[in-house]
DNA sequence: TATGAATGAGCCTTCATTCAT
DNA sequence: TATGAATGAAGGCTCATTCAT
């Protein structure tokens, strides 16, 4: 009769109100994250997150509010992942940082470190569809897909001197980037795809800087 | 005994609904492709499609079976199109058709002819997404795909002799063309950056052909 | 392109038209019996009716106003059969018709001849327990209840010399049959069941009349 | 560090809760047999059941997965009901218990207690009519079937030494109560009929058992 | 603070009925 | 007379949200 769960998750929770609102917080987009790997962006209801995250179903909305506010969260959250993932690799970088190296970690990041998971392209998949209806999301897609071209155009400008000529190497480098992605995701065998795809892209880059040396 | 003149009525009334359904059919499949466009693809319901097309709601299971049959029915209705956007393409063509003509008429029926409607574009992008959760959208979208690199293959290799280079040089192609294409869908000024994704491309393609010659 | 079953029902049509709304009537209410038979009563649509009838769906509310009338009609017809099935074994009896075997007669009427086949006997029973919520099914089971028990007393009533033990033993018979047909309409072997039943049946008339001889 | 009182208050609430659930359940039950009772099986829908018990639609779901597994639970609880009303009145009987005696009171548990409430008889023959095209159903029925021949062969045996004439006398008078609680239920003035069918069947016993004193 | 029982709006689907032909 | 295309009401179910505890 006795619901020893229940009696375990009050302990979790006298051990959580010690802790922080900000750990239940990151529990939940990581549930959230897992349960769209899993169920599909659809499939995924507040059910499945909180069992997910071994919580109840109101406490989504008691901290984001909505479901959609998880989900902005979620988005927000792997934006930024995305963001410090290139920061650490160049900070972790013991050679000396030329551009073209740079570009080639910005494919890292946005291919490899990033993507590996399938959880996270299919839930950046998802997004990027919502965006197109969701002006919040839309914003969100856009400042990422800005940011993309403008740490490409960074480096570009120090190889190529023409600065029309670097900002369509940019445009394309972005382009190859996303469209490998979005191929590789959708792919049947797509951890192979990956790999081929970063192939792809860093001989892309390395073809563009020798142009012009 | 037998009225001849019913049967023929009938012959008459058959030929007639046969072009009815196929009249409905093509309007609720447009119905469907502008709600998408209006609603997106979770807002879109069988309510949302009939009162589009002006019909009742049952209709769609009249016609399609359900509302996955009506769906199916127009991502094959768009992925026909496109097959036959590049044939129309070919067969207008008054000049001799160079590989690399044939090159930029795919990038021209993937990003100029056919893409240049919003409520087409939108609509294929949520298919993308629908098809990480959905075998049978997925097999569409993988056909799909498949179809774009082997065109793209078909006509490089007649440029390129080494095959690997070629099929580098396809798959490279097929990144951008989709990379552009999603980029530009998402971007805040599409129309503008559908003619820009164009003259990339192209540029690309250019570039490709010009360092075999 | 042409639809040749349409054809033959239009000349299936003329022909109807030659023949008589009876025909047509009558095959409509076998297509329902054999519907139900394979469908259940739930399962039993004007759609599935009016294919087992090779007919077109408006025929139904055309002949009899509306499903539930075809329903009413189907009921009338079972049973007109049953009231039928009892005259005609009498007329066909050869041997001199004493009360005990005319009371076999009911017997063979209700279990045997009746109800052998799968499509009636669940057509009844439906029909039975929709009796409770509309009044017309109801006033007919009534009247065929009724008729069942006092064809039983007026046999009893030549065997039994007692007026009230006559109507005891025509109620009990009433009930044993209704009960055993009740009890071999649901049991899994049911044909098999049917066989005992009226051997039972048959041996409690018997003993009830050798009981007053 | 823990917080006991929390706990404390957990493993009430798991307490009040299971209460709280076992008594949704019930009245649920009851709302549908009441439902069935007023709007008959095919009118019984979840808003019947759900406004019948003042809750909301959803609620059915909630507590019993779908419409179906309510349905199932509805007859569950009758059958157990109909067990335990025989083992009450015999644990409730101050005589010694002779077979003829607990035949009498079988009788009593199917017409006279179990039975007298018009709701319960009118579910009753519903889900009959129901089991013909549902297997859960028609297993439970056959259970429930069986049970009555069982019961009934089990003190008929005790009086009549024939095995054979014992398993007929069983199988009569399982008709016969069937037969009679059918009767009683379709007639129009079902309460006297079944103190009728009381009557005759306990006579019918006695006269079995009589036979082989 | 955290729960999860309860709600009810909205979804897809089925199907009896209507009506132009 | 007979068709079957079209309707739309009603069904069961899902699920985000609310709220008493």
């Amino acid at each position: 009769m006795l619901d020893y769960c229940l009696i375990e998750r009050s302990i979790k929770s006298v051990m959580a109100r010690v802790g922080t609102e900000k750990l239940r917080k990151q529990e939940l987009i990581e549930a959230a994250i897992r349960s769209i790997e899993n169920n599909g962006f659809q499939g995924t209801t507040i059910l499945t997150i909180s069992r997910e995250a071994s919580m109840s179903a109101g406490i989504i909305s008691h901290y984001f509010g909505s479901k959609q506010g998880l989900i902005l969260a979620t988005i927000r959250h792997l934006l930024e992942q995305l963001k410090q993932g290139l920061l650490q690799q160049i900070a972790a970088c013991e050679q000396p940082l030329t551009p073209e190296l740079r570009l080639q970690m910005i494919v890292n990041t946005n291919l490899s470190c990033f993507q590996q998971s399938t959880s996270v392209t299919r839930t950046w998949l998802c997004f990027w569809a919502q965006a197109l209806h969701d002006p919040e999301l839309a914003r969100l897609q856009r400042v990422n897909s800005k940011r993309l071209q403008r740490n490409l155009l960074y480096s570009y400008k120090q190889v190529i001197p023409d600065r029309a000529q670097a900002l369509i190497a940019a445009n394309m480098t972005a382009a190859m980037i996303d469209g490998l992605w979005l191929r590789s995701s959708l792919s049947e065998n797509s951890e192979n795809e990956f790999k081929q795809a970063e192939f792809l892209c860093k001989q892309f880059i390395t073809a563009q800087c020798q142009m012009w040396k």
